[in-house]
DNA sequence: TCACTGGTGGAATAATTGTTCTATTTCCTT
DNA sequence: AAGGAAATAGAACAATTATTCCACCAGTGA
């Protein structure tokens, strides 16, 4: 131990600790260690004997080991675990809750809101869980290569596709958004070449005419990513790549949360992987 | 008390019991019940001695305060405050700290998709935290009176004032989309009278054109609802009602979530309160 | 085999714990 | 205004707390 010895005070840090120092430490503290990793809980509401009855030691050893981390004794220890579970977030019956209680005194709209924010964390929530790493790697490195990108999202899906037009503008990526003004959606794809790509986005029910425009540009070997909310939607089946997301709703307004986020990560990993090619 | 009377054994319905039972207590009882679910962890970690100090009552108070929530002791309510902590998500530090993990094997691209969800799961909490709902009614109060809607979002608002025509559209709202296009934002705002409204949406650094097409129309009586990201935006001191809406970022990219969900809340509470009036 | 070291178990200790009890105060009814 | 019931404060209590201490053990090197 270092003389000047910062004492670890958030639960992180102690964490490392415990699993650095920990398996070099004397038979009955390693224990300890094991213990208290896998019992965090137990170290934050226990006692001194209580713990040790748990973890099948003296209540002396829980002292020592507590020293050994650098602490005075084992109640200082005892309050990083129970920082640790100070400043959590509300768990998802809470929060519901919480919302009821606000909803009480709060209006019609606010009951909106919270349902729209609940969508979007859900949504997102679900995205985190079933987005695949290679499916993304390979899309980004599909997009990457192509000389313009058409972005082709019409009517639910326009805001996406307006905003990552926007955004790859930003960042140097050259692109055309397919916007359909004056009908001639056909005639601003049509340039598209295989060397370029084509990124759809449509939900159901799948606009007729960005799946005809779609179909229109793999006939032609377009490469297509699309994002779509399943593998029945007629985009799958065009794509090299295809994302599913799929979005909460509240009221039967989905949300578009998902989608967005996946939008962004597209248009910045698209950009930082080109400037890694510059 | 009922003769058979079940004790809350989860923080819920402990909860419930003490807002509904809380109010008709003695003055001190009513002292630690109002202290109990302001600082439930305090409940949870503390001792008689440390919370009677902190809520300012005698050790012995919050003992009858247990026991007139039915329970035997302080020990035995406690338990039920601890309950609550036990079996939460995971905190911020740890959900990262999961992601890292994830991270080592993951793409870089990955890493985006994590930074941006992350970005729009804060800026949604946040806006929850913040948004007022007083001015929410307003603003939706304002906008059902008004015969026409304009929407005024250009550039990196252009997505959110997209999504709001195209659902305005479906819910039967009358609106008209400042799109600029041809040049002609204007023209397209020229028609808006005092009896119309316009929502006006503007983030730093805020579009020039915005402004003044805002100001145009709010020199011409025109009530404007804003969506911007300060006190200081040129929109906020325009306007009947502006929404402050901080969105997170990542590498500069900005999250759009939650701006989007109080789009969403305004388009369905608006129609909402419309179909309440017809 | 011995002495020595670091580690361990368990009893002893002083402080602190939750709870109980009672004198006093507060508040309402008559 | 007085009486009485309810509520409170605070001291007293036994139980439990974290900690310390020391005897003993296991393992190591001489």
């Amino acid at each position: 131990m270092s003389e000047i010895d910062i004492l670890p005070r958030d639960f992180q840090s102690l964490k490392s600790r415990i699993i650095e120092r920990g398996a070099s430490l004397p038979k009955r503290l390693t224990q300890v260690a094991t213990y208290a990793l896998e019992h965090p809980d137990e170290i934050a509401f226990g006692t001194v004997a209580s713990i040790a009855v748990a973890a099948d030691v003296q209540p002396s050893t829980l002292v020592r080991f507590s020293q050994a981390m650098g602490y005075q004794g084992f109640s200082e220890l005892q309050e990083v675990f129970r920082s640790r579970l100070r400043d959590r977030i509300l768990n998802y019956e809470e929060r519901i809750e919480q919302l009821r209680l606000h909803a009480l005194s709060a209006s019609k709209s606010h009951v909106i809101f919270q349902g729209f924010t609940e969508a979007a964390e859900k949504s997102i929530n679900t995205l985190q869980e079933r987005l695949e790493p290679k499916k993304l790697d390979h899309a980004v490195e599909i997009l990457s290569k192509a000389e313009t990108i058409y972005l082709l999202g019409l009517r639910r899906s326009f805001p996406i596709s307006t905003y990552m037009s926007y955004a790859f503008g930003k960042l140097g990526v050259r692109n055309v958004l397919i916007d359909a003004i004056g009908g001639l959606a056909q005639e601003e794809l049509g340039f598209a070449t295989k060397r370029d790509a084509v990124l759809a986005i449509s939900f159901t029910p799948y606009a007729s005419e960005t799946v005809a425009l779609a179909q229109a540009a793999a006939a032609r070997n377009v490469p297509i990513i699309a994002i779509t909310d399943s593998g029945f939607s007629p985009l799958a089946s065009l794509s090299e790549t295809w994302f599913e997301v799929v979005e909460a709703n509240f009221e039967g307004f989905r949300s578009m949360a998902a989608t967005l986020s996946l939008a962004m990560t597209l248009t910045v990993a698209v950009a930082e992987m080109r400037g890694r090619r510059n």
